[in-house]
Parts: structure tokens; C-alpha cells; sequence
DNA sequence: CGATCTGTTGAATTTGCTCAAACAGAGTGG
DNA sequence: CCACTCTGTTTGAGCAAATTCAACAGATCG
């Protein structure tokens, strides 16, 4: 079970990290495959491992008693996803679902005390991880508490190009499968709402849609929009 | 400045620690007032500065480019505030306002790796106490993209009842002045519609309101009303 | 090739917001 | 003590954004 320091060199996780640590690290990791579609853990699951994504996509999704469903955020290639344990939680507090196909690294939850007590510096990048997903969480929260949809999709959208864009000759496209519902769940706002502004948006020209595909045509022009204070867009 | 042990003996965050540890960490505390209004730092602010609560009440929030405010969170006694520097942050996210008159510890932020370092259980408190305040973010961002107003007026509430609540004969009350808007900035609503919610939950025998203050007379029918999926309360 | 999934679009409806006006109570100063 | 002001609250009316309902079209897949 062999894994190669170049697989994570790159993660910003690990960056700093000597390299008989990061072997020593890898040494307990498991590789992992989830096809498209597929679950890597489901919400209320004992937390028996921790991952960190090297490639594809994942969606962390949490149902509502009444069966609604979100998605609490999107995981990209060198994320660390599933620490539940580190933040002194026993299970999972969301579903992981492979937005495409994906391959991890995955470790026992039992062994990250023990990593954390070795590799201080683990613990730091770890407190700026969950730190900056917080960030994260107060940003998404003040855009739906001071945004209308339109602002608000068009921030998401804008959030994948950075995090998932795909350079092409047209444009970014965002780089794996994703629905108007998920975008939706993304939002705090129904499908319809969504295929509506994109309707109107690829009318304007600033994207074009597809079937699960989303090809981001104006990045510029996205970005006024998602910035405008209200009513200049016409 | 001697800060007496007693004092933060029974704050989760300390109350595994050690005598002498706990002493060298309250020799370079320093305490501070706040009285209600004032501000004890400012979004964007060098965080020169971490907290933790003692006594009273704040609010943390955030100002929008365009104006708007928002309330991230209710700082209550035993909590750790404006430790951004443990996410790796040199400034403040947002500004802290005493709701109340408040009394707090301050510790220079420099100091925090030094402690981290030489008491673990410092660092798994601090990431411990970051996953909650995550959890109460998704929280809040899957009321917000699945509940209408009055449920989600009715849940924050319920916290506020939970974190904050004082017994009384009538009732319980909300331990702090606290305002239709600060409710409608920690709900992503208007104070107008707080205000209309509440007449009407008066009228029913839910709460009894006053200007700055919050009287729960029903916290099993208020949370009935939080938890109905859709539609049965009439 | 039917069945299913995703997306589109119109129409009716509703929720909650904006605008507007008035009111209540606490504090202030004469 | 009373008039005045300030701040927070209440309530109505109209309106707009977004949801719900509904029907359909095009892809995809077994």
C-alpha cells in the first residue's frame, strides 16, 4: 500500500511538512476510488476515517428531518474532507457524495491524535482549515441574508470557477458534472429560480448550459453582476 | 493583575487543565470592561487580541460593502472570542459590540502559539470549540435555505432561550437587551416582519415582548411551531 | 424504444419586503 | 414636572421576487 510523496506534495496541508513525516503519514494511508454517484460516507456514520481528495469532486450534502436536502459544501482535489474526529465528533455530520469520479486518501480516525502529537504542525494547518471553511460558512450565510437569488447563484458560480474552472478556447467551464438542483441546494433557492437566471444569463451571453455542464463565458461580467448593490443591472 | 483561578474553573475550555497551567495561562490574562454599546475591537482590525468571555453578552457582527449588517453570532459567558489568530488570521472578521455591560480576559495574541504548544489540550479544546461554532453556521445556512421566516425567528429564539435564558415565575427571559432588529440581522429578515411575528405570537400566549426585551412564557409551543414541517400550526 | 432524469417555461400564488405613518417609552433638559 | 427628542416598535397597504403548480421537451440509459 505504497503512496507516493508526489501525490500530496502539492497540498498546502503539506506542504511545510519534512519528508520522513509526510512518508510516515502515508505509511497508514489507504487509497481510495468512489465511481460517480457513489457515497463515501453518510451522515450519522460513525467517523472511522478522515480523507484527503486527490482527484474529482465531492458534494457534502445534509438532509433536513422533512427530507430537504443542501448541500453543505464541495470538495476539490487537496480538500481534506470527513475529519469529523478532529473536531471531537463521533460521526458524520453530512453525506459525501462523488460529484464525479474521485480517488482519496483515506486513514483510521484513531490515529489522528497521534498525528496531530508528532506533526504540530498538522495541527496549525488543520485549525486554519476548519478556520477558513467557518469563513466560508459566515460569507455564504450574509450573502442569503442580504442578497437576492440572482447575486447569490452568481457567487456560486463564481466560487466554482475559481475552485473547479477549466480553462477552454470559450471560456471556464466548471469541471465536473453539476445540476440546476445542485446549484439550488447550493443557493437556498429551487431549481426553476435557477433555470430561469441561467436562461436569462446565457440570453445576455454571460453563460452557456448544457445538461449537467456549465460553461462560464464572462467572468467579468458575472462578477459585476454578482457585485452590483442592487438595481443597475438592465 | 492577578486573575483568580475560580474565575474560569468551570469554563469547558479550561476545566481539564491543570492548577499550575491554568495559573501560568491567567498570569499574563489581562481583564477587561465593556460597557453596553461599546465596541471591543473592529472588523479588520490587527487581531492584536483574544477573549474570553466572563460575564454579559456580545454581538459579533459584519458589515456588507453595501451597508448592511448582519449578526454572526451571540457571544455568551465562558466563550473564547476574537481568536482569529489561532485560524491563522491577522485581522478581525468582524466587530464586536457589548450588548450588555461585559467583563472579559484578553491575552496578546502572540502569546497563543507558545500556549498551544505547551498544553495540548488547549489546541484540541480551541478545534473543538471552531467545529461547533462550524456546525452552528451550517446550521443556521440549512435554516435559511429551508425554513420561512417565523421558523427560523422561532429557532433562534429557542437558542437564545437555551444559551441565555433566565427563569422567572412567568416565564423565561432573555437574559440581554436584544432588539427586533438584532433578531431580524441573526435571521436574514426585517425588523418589521420580527415585529409582526412577534404581535403575533403574543396574541397566542407564545411570549411577551417590551422594547429590548424577551419574555418566553411557551418554549414548548415555540418549539412546536419550530419543529412543524409546514403548515399545521393554525 | 419506452422509461427516467434533467431542464425549460408559463401561470397562479404567496411570502416577505418596501414604503409610509404613527405610536410608546426612556431619557434629557428646562 | 412637563415638553421634547430619540430610539425602538407597531401596523397597514401595495408590490415584487421567488415559490409552487403544471405541462412539456430533450437526453440518456437500460
Amino acid at each position: 500500500m505504497k503512496v507516493d510523496r508526489s501525490l500530496v506534495r502539492h497540498v498546502p496541508l503539506f506542504d511545510k511538512m519534512a519528508d520522513d513525516q509526510l512518508d510516515r503519514l502515508l505509511a497508514h494511508a489507504v487509497s481510495r476510488r468512489a465511481p460517480q454517484g457513489s457515497q463515501v460516507f453518510k451522515q450519522g456514520q460513525p467517523a472511522r476515517s478522515f480523507y484527503l481528495l486527490l482527484h474529482g469532486h465531492l458534494k457534502v450534502m445534509q438532509v433536513t428531518s422533512d427530507g430537504q436536502q443542501i448541500i453543505v459544501r464541495v470538495v476539490h482535489p487537496g480538500d481534506l474532507f470527513g475529519f469529523a474526529i478532529a473536531l471531537q465528533r463521533s460521526d458524520y455530520p453530512g453525506t459525501a457524495v462523488a460529484a464525479a469520479d474521485s480517488v482519496m486518501l483515506a486513514w483510521p480516525s484513531d490515529l489522528w491524535p497521534s498525528f496531530v502529537e508528532h506533526i504540530p504542525s498538522l495541527a496549525v494547518s488543520a485549525m486554519q482549515t476548519v478556520g477558513q471553511r467557518l469563513e466560508e460558512a459566515h460569507t455564504r450565510i450574509r450573502e442569503m441574508s442580504t442578497e437576492e437569488v440572482e447575486r447569490r447563484v452568481a457567487h456560486t458560480v463564481l466560487r466554482l470557477v475559481d475552485k473547479a474552472g477549466l480553462h477552454e478556447k470559450r471560456g471556464i467551464r466548471i469541471n465536473f458534472p453539476i445540476s440546476r438542483q445542485d446549484i439550488a441546494e447550493m443557493t437556498g433557492t429551487t431549481l426553476h429560480t435557477v433555470s430561469r437566471i441561467f436562461s436569462a444569463w446565457e440570453a445576455k451571453g454571460l453563460v452557456e448550459g448544457g445538461r449537467q455542464k456549465l460553461l462560464v463565458l464572462d467572468v467579468v461580467g458575472l462578477a459585476a453582476l454578482a457585485d452590483s448593490t442592487r438595481r443597475e443591472t438592465d
